[in-house]
DNA sequence: GTAATGATAGCCT
DNA sequence: GGCTATCATTACT
């Protein structure tokens, strides 16, 4: 993969465009990942949000600096990750809910199972978890060191990507607030969108 | 293709 | 004690 002309982005900013931000760009946790193709912001004054009732033990990390990690255990049964964002107290985060995998294919495929199709490895948050390897222990680590690397394209690169727009999935709080983000055309995303 | 369902554990009222 | 930022499987249309 270039290293060049991609740099890391920029988290000191509202979830939403942050996550707006994020389509395209590449995130890898040991190696393993590929492009983000899909997010969910959530942002403070948001009753969707796990940073709507102020600070607990659970969501620390989204009340910590931006630029980290934020993992959760999601129906007692999975992990996901999220990027905390906005300035350092705020807790606002980005949800990573589909990732088009591009790198450790065989890893993803171990941990996943043999018999997923590739375009599945990674298309829910559930599953990124899983394929990436994403454990409790991450929660709070920071996202520019070992084990995870972020790359966002420059905005002069040649085409910028096609975001999509739409309703977040899997809540039943600000159902009306359009803060899920995805890549127009990507065969990874969790559900099209409308 | 969509709909219903169980698994499972930590969080918060 | 109720709910959940989900997934895989099964049973339908």
């Amino acid at each position: 993969m270039r290293t060049r002309p991609w740099h890391p982005p920029d988290f000191d900013a509202p979830a939403h465009e942050v996550a707006r931000r994020l389509i395209g760009a590449v995130l890898l946790v040991d190696g393993v990942g590929g492009r983000i193709v899909e997010t969910e912001a959530y942002d403070r004054e948001d009753p969707a949000s796990h940073a709507f009732a102020g600070p607990t033990e659970r969501n620390r990390a989204m009340f910590g600096p931006p630029g980290r990690a934020y993992v959760y255990r999601s129906y007692g049964i999975h992990w996901c990750l999220n990027f905390v964002c906005r300035e350092a107290g705020h807790g606002a985060g980005v949800l990573i809910r589909a990732i088009e995998p591009l790198q450790g294919l065989d890893r993803m495929r171990e941990r996943r199972g043999e018999r997923i199709a590739d375009k599945l490895l990674c298309a829910g948050p559930g599953r990124v978890g899983q394929a990436l390897g994403i454990v409790h222990a991450f929660n709070g680590h920071r996202l520019d060191a070992p084990p995870f690397q972020v790359f966002s394209p420059v905005e002069a690169d040649a085409e910028p990507p096609q975001v999509l727009q739409g309703p977040r999935i899997g809540i039943s709080k600000a159902v009306e607030m359009p803060w899920r983000f995805g890549l127009a055309g990507s065969a990874c995303l969790s559900r099209a969108f409308r």
